[in-house]
RNA sequence: GUGGAUGUAGCUCAGUUGGUUAGAGCACUGGAUUGUGGUUCCAGGGGUCGUGGGUUCAAGUCCCAUCUUCCACCCCA
């Protein structure tokens, strides 16, 4: 079939059945948001290519969507550029706007521009889709939801431990057994300190990332390649290697590091926040992972990352303190913190594990049939009667078979039917069907109401 | 952006070294059952074999291009 119509690489749609599980997952962490004192906010699909360009770093600019400007947008283009068949240069001319790549910027965006309606510290959640022109693969789209969590302008380590809290209750809530990893930027640059390489920060804390994925040799390959010195890869080996415990790790890396100015304060934030934590009970285990590292470069002090424990699917929220991500927008020493779930991911994740609650399957709980238009009105004053009770109702609109209309409240799986026929309209006793046992009775309204009430 | 696989009915897939009219299961529609779904039985509809080109007497099958989806890399939720 040429013309069957299809949808744009990396997007999905979501039939009724995906919805309800997706509200699921939203509503649980919204309540968690909420509960934490969080409030909400929403920014455009589209910012300005301006806000977006150059926060995300190199590859980032790369995984913008770029939306055309409007009207006659090539005519406006420089002609030399456009001869010369240089998309890059060319795309700054016809296009000035571009999809949102995360929920971070935009609201570091959204805070300075907001400043003066906003009562510091600010806690916001945020829960929309980003995207991303990347190419798709498992648990990997162009178009997904995110949600945000984030609170600026507060110094405090009592913020990161909010976010664990709240990490913590949210997988507790739906049921997923989760690690979450924390780490520090100024470790990670303590550790380039430390080894004499503090401009290779970058480049050693992106292959060290990858210990777990791929093993010490091919990180130690890596390292290398990125021009690390033999003599700096030595040191960092027993960095690498370090195992064990939080305590244990922590008083080795205070041997290995704690001497760098950086180093000494990344371990203290992290010792705080472990020491913040120790009054609460947690059902995930937080473990500091000096090799954790994520990608997005505004990060400067904790990072987390959450790894679900029984399904190899790559992280499933994340985040950390940036302390000048509002600078960039004109507003400097505006510190901020925060984490981001990703929904679609949870989804897949909650799917391979069957942990969506049975009770997510039919909103509806009664359908009345419809028998012809002699009954309709009286299956009508019904319907209404039962919608006033809060009871989720629906009449079959069409006089069609009865057995098509069971079949409908079969696979819209309605635990009940109600058949209102001449007789039952005579008696004003109406036939009540239980789907699931498939027994059938007779009763007044008011007593299928009472029935039919959980 | 790089590399590999894939595409046949709404869905999941068969289809021989190229050879007549392309099949199955599920789903759908009708009937057995004119007021009873989920089980069973019978019948039926539905395909330009992703798209475009090429090779050939002959292409679902071989070649090229393109798109889709998937997998890995890069990177990331």
């Amino acid at each position: 079939m040429a013309q069957k119509p299809s949808i744009p690489k990396g997007t999905r749609d979501f039939g009724p059945a995906e919805m309800i599980k997706r509200n699921y997952i939203f509503s649980t962490i919204q309540k968690v948001f909420i509960k934490y004192g969080y409030q909400p906010i929403e920014t455009p699909a589209m910012e300005n290519l301006s806000t977006l360009m150059g926060k995300y770093g190199e590859e980032g600019d790369k995984l913008l969507f770029k939306i055309l400007n409007s009207g006659d947008f090539l005519s406006k283009a420089d002609d030399a550029l456009l001869e010369e068949k240089n998309s890059l240069k060319i795309s700054t001319q016809i296009s000035e706007k571009g999809l949102r790549y995360d929920l971070t910027v935009p609201f570091a965006r959204f805070v300075v521009q907001h400043r003066n309606e906003l009562s510091f510290p600010f806690k916001r959640y945020q829960m929309q889709p980003v995207w991303r022109a990347d190419r798709p693969q498992k648990g990997r789209y162009r178009e997904f939801f995110q949600c945000d969590v984030d609170v600026v302008g507060s110094d405090s380590l009592l913020n990161e431990l909010d976010l664990i809290r709240m990490m913590d209750e949210v997988f507790r809530l739906l049921k997923i057994n989760v690690v979450i990893k924390m780490n520090n930027r100024k470790i990670l640059s303590g550790i380039a300190q430390a080894i004499g390489a503090p401009e290779k920060m970058m480049d050693i804390t992106m292959a060290m990332d990858k210990l777990d994925k791929v093993g010490a040799e091919k990180v130690y390959a890596e390292l290398h390649d990125r021009g690390i010195s033999d003599d700096a890869i030595e040191k960092l080996k027993p960095v690498l290697k370090l195992q064990g415990g939080n305590c244990m790790r922590l008083e080795v890396l205070e041997d290995l590091i704690g001497d760098t100015p950086d180093g000494a304060t990344g371990l203290k934030e992290v010792r705080e926040i472990l020491d913040y934590l120790s009054a609460f009970t947690l059902e995930s285990e937080v473990e500091v992972d000096q090799t954790l590292a994520r990608g997005l470069n505004y990060y400067t002090g904790a990072i987390f990352e959450v790894k679900a424990a029984d399904v190899k699917i790559g992280s499933i929220c994340g985040g950390g303190r940036y302390d000048n991500l509002t600078g960039i927008f004109g507003l400097p020493g505006v510190s901020g913190v925060g984490v981001s779930f990703g929904a679609d991911r949870i989804y897949d994740v909650l799917t391979e594990l069957n942990l969506f609650p049975s009770e997510a399957a039919s909103a509806t709980r009664v359908l009345i049939l419809n028998f012809g238009d002699k009954e309709t009105s009286y299956a009508l004053s019904v319907l209404q009667q039962l919608q006033q009770e809060g009871i989720s109702s629906e009449f079959y609109p069409d006089t069609v078979k009865i057995k098509k209309q069971m079949k409908y409240a079969d696979q819209k799986n309605i635990p009940f039917v109600i058949m209102i026929g001449e007789e039952e309209m005579e008696s004003g006793a109406l036939t009540l069907k239980n789907m699931t046992t498939g027994v059938q009775d007779k009763y007044v309204v008011e007593e299928i109401i009472k029935h039919v009430k959980k």
